[in-house]
DNA sequence: GGCATTTGACCCTT
DNA sequence: AAGGGTCAAATGCC
């Protein structure tokens, strides 16, 4: 089990993701109705979200056809992972014994570098290599990132990278945890909408709908304050839509640069990047969807404690899955 | 000076 | 003991 959304591929968890947007695409109809007319910021958000779920449904219906004729033709595809040689990531079980290291959820994804081997790309966070290592049997080495806001905020999130050996423009990327840290930039609270309660109560449900399907995931670990987050990732509970999202203090510069030498380092001073995808459109409305829906949840819903944060997107929109759609 | 990267050493797990 | 992950001092850049 390397990836929670691992059901996505191979079977109908495509068409079960589908059914999510839809159910998302209805509630923010919805939405719009019990807005009627005020609030033009807000109609403007649902407007974005009808339209990046509708793309993100086509994506993903035109991705499993694909996926469809590639099988009938007896393909396996690149990103299968029997293909990922981190796919087996967790499969001792992470608990087996408390003394054991700290094992957090790990999701793989292989990130395919633009031709432009000179523009660096961005997963949408901001990284702080720590280390890297030479691994046995791989020719390149793995680069170990964690959040930039690990001391700040406490944001436990790291990811691995590695270029892979049969294609230098391939990079296999393992994800460790999520990230907690907040949004930085909100926007001021005197030019934020008024708060809706009907809007406030559709929001709930629209996240209420979003669930992330762990199944298959270890078992949280002790009630650990630091791993609440964790233990909200890992378990099968309602997805909840955090400003933890690429609009947060963590959309900041790329994680990768595409320097022969530098790969996956995260510079401070590149100013364009290119996105861990082929299609930059694909990827620039997964983000854009984690950003309208993070501004839409900080415009209708009240000031509650942050909960625990999620990708919950990177889980319903499998990344592989679309990956693979242009690979 | 502050921040990010590099890299050898150390620690943990198997 | 080997391999992988992290730490922290050294170094470089702005």
């Amino acid at each position: 089990m390397a990836r929670s959304m691992g059901s996505v591929e191979g079977n109908n968890g495509g068409g079960l993701v589908v059914t999510e947007l839809s159910h998302i695409k209805e509630l923010v109809r919805q939405l719009e109705v019990h807005l009627g007319g005020s609030h033009d910021l807000c109609r403007h958000l649902t407007t974005q979200i009808f339209t990046i779920t509708e793309r993100s449904i086509s994506i993903i219906t035109s991705s499993n056809d694909r996926k469809r004729a590639a099988s009938d033709a007896g393909l396996a595809s690149p990103l299968s992972p029997a293909a990922t040689p981190t796919s087996d990531v967790t499969t001792d079980g992470p608990f087996k014994n408390a003394k054991k290291r700290k094992v957090m959820e790990k999701r793989s994804h292989r990130v395919r570098v633009g031709s432009a081997g000179d523009n660096p790309v961005d997963d949408g966070h901001s990284w702080r290599k720590y280390g890297q290592k030479e691994i046995l049997g791989a020719k390149n080495p793995r680069g170990y990132y964690r959040c930039t806001h690990r001391h700040t905020q406490g944001c436990l999130a790291t990811k691995q990278v590695q270029r892979t050996d049969e294609d230098p423009t391939l990079f296999d990327i393992i994800y460790h945890g999520d990230h907690t840290c907040v949004q930085r930039s909100l926007p001021p609270a005197a030019s934020r909408p008024e708060h809706n309660p009907d809007a406030t109560s559709l929001l709930q449900s629209l996240s209420a709908g979003l669930t992330v399907k762990t199944e298959g995931l270890p078992a949280p670990a002790a009630a650990d304050p630091a791993q609440g987050w964790s233990a909200a990732a890992t378990a099968a509970a309602p997805f909840y839509l955090s400003s933890s999202t690429p609009a947060s203090g963590c959309l900041e510069r790329s994680p990768f640069s595409a320097s022969e030498n530098n790969w996956g380092v995260s510079p401070a001073t590149s100013d364009s990047y290119l996105p861990p995808f082929d299609d930059v459109a694909e990827w620039r409305g997964r983000n854009e969807l984690h950003e309208v829906v993070s501004a839409l949840v900080l415009a209708g819903a009240p000031p509650a404690p942050a909960p625990p944060a999620v990708d919950g997107l990177d889980e319903l929109l499998d990344m592989d899955d679309i990956a693979s759609f242009f690979a």
